[in-house]
DNA sequence: AATGAATGAGATTTCATTCAT
DNA sequence: TATGAATGAAATCTCATTCAT
């Protein structure tokens, strides 16, 4: 997945692969563990996808805090903790999903759209009926859009075009998303 | 250009190219023209710079609105009016700067890096003396992001999320800075 | 036949030959003036033999000096002095005319063949009766080979062994010659 | 080597070699073995000039025998042996080695100068103190010169002018030499 | 399970030559 | 006579994949 992530799905040849596991590069030997170098992606990006998995049990557990801005704040925090450990996941996603869609597309609805829905079912909840269904789709969008083009431009792009740090971020985030549902 | 933001750069070959123009593909009639295959790129990004440069004339006409609120709707819709425009080179950028920074890293700056710069200074303008720099960088990579994102989401990741029209992005964007900015 | 004997004929290009003379490189006037990349060669061949044929008529016109050393010493200086007026000939002769022997054997013979024969012939005169065809033939090929490898060396192999000087050389090799046909 | 000897370096194609060894042509089964095709030149100089110091090693049993017309006789017949078993080398160094310095200048120099040097300093002690640096260095020209010649003309330009055999070459050399030093 | 070796397909690039203008 | 443009053929090289050992 480093390679993948790097230099892109045809970039990364079998013999790279080989040779940073250690087999010998151009013998082959991957074939023995998996049927394709398409194989191979399918199979990282899954394992990727269970680690999400589990990070987001361990968001369940967390639970309700009751406070609206320490529940943001875990929420901005935890979103952006989602998206720095699956990095490479992201990259490949970005790179790659227009151009090898099969794989890739439920990898990006599982990591984004998903948390983007998620989020948006719980601002309903959140602010009590007041808020219909597309307010809190936009919401969600300018919302969670913003942390994720925060990493999206440096790790991605490699712009890291304001140097603002996370605390910032996060903090400037839960008064904005807090003022946004309360003019609602 | 077409051909690189669908496929890559790699992924589009110059038979490809070559076709596309007219020209019997892998005759090497493209090296009547370009110097090599990485040369077409470079002119099609310098052409991209020039309609954004272009572009960034006649926003320069529309000058002083003097109200905020109108100020900032016209600066979203032209955000998102640049990303359209350059969205084969926004596709470009996102697939391939980290793997030939030679010639993308500039545009991404040219593109992404000094609008959100511009936009940081002219928040400081529109909000009197009492935003200091970090937070409207803090605003700016918050507020720009999110637009950036909704522009990012279905054309580079190919996932639509949310479905939310432009008029309420635009709207509701209009409110969210609006009050970051009463907030200082 | 610069360009040819610096960078070989397939190493030079018509574009290049095209540019050399003040044609648009690439364009194909070339062919508005011979019929083939070969043609060139083949022209450039023959004007080189024109100027060797006019070398030998100056040559006729020397004649006979009636001292044997004198007579050695000017037959020396002109093969050299053959062998540097075509140079280039002589590199292009040797790179090329076992992968092109149509035009080039041809060259190579009046070059150097005839003129083997011919000091083969003289010699046989000079020495009266006593020389056979065979012991001419064994003296002109060392005598005359030793001279064309003094040449061969440094502007083909790019090898200037021993750095001997053309006076030192000649008077050498007029004694040599000469002692080798009082042996007989 | 021999493809090399026959057509350059340029006219030897990838292909070419690879038929030549049972490989698919056109398939790469080369770059399985060599880096590129130029390694594959410089591989085979190297054995070349491997088989020569093995030549040479056995030059070095021969040692001193005692007669001076021996010892000459000895020499041309070894140098040319060594010019024949290295034919092919030969070829490639004559044709190529102004355009593709890098590999065959060492090799023109292993084979030719270094001899000729070698030869000049054997002179020197074969002939007493009487012979001067440039002396030997004239004789050692003319010498080897004349030996070498007699193989570049057939095998390299393809001339065999004289028809003269090795036997009468060798005895006319000697000769040649003997009188040479003996005029010192 | 690993490897040395091979191969078909395809990539970029070069180039002699042709031709309408 | 010169040129802009095109093209078929071929060159070097890469690579995913296969297979006997």
């Amino acid at each position: 997945m480093r390679l993948f992530s790097e230099q892109g799905f045809r970039g990364a040849s079998v013999a790279q692969i080989e040779a940073a596991v250690g087999l010998t590069p151009g013998a082959g030997g991957l074939y023995h563990h998996f049927e394709s170098k398409e194989e191979v992606l399918a199979f990282g990006v899954r394992r990727h996808l269970q680690r999400l998995e589990a990070l987001r049990d361990v968001r369940r557990i967390i639970g309700d805090i009751g406070d609206l801005r320490a529940e943001l704040s875990v929420t901005a925090r935890y979103f952006l903790a989602e998206l720095d450990s699956q990095a490479e996941l992201l990259q490949i996603i970005v790179a790659e999903t227009r151009r090898r869609p099969g794989l890739l597309t439920e990898a990006a609805d599982r990591l984004i759209s998903s948390t983007f829905q998620t989020f948006a079912e719980w601002l309903r909840g959140a602010a009590g009926q007041e808020l219909d269904e597309g307010q809190a789709s936009t919401i969600a969008t300018l919302a969670l859009g913003s942390l994720l083009s925060s990493r999206l431009l440096p790790s991605v792009i490699g712009v890291n075009s304001m140097g603002v740090d996370d605390d910032s971020l996060v903090s400037a985030w839960v008064d904005m998303v807090g003022s946004m549902l309360r003019a609602c």
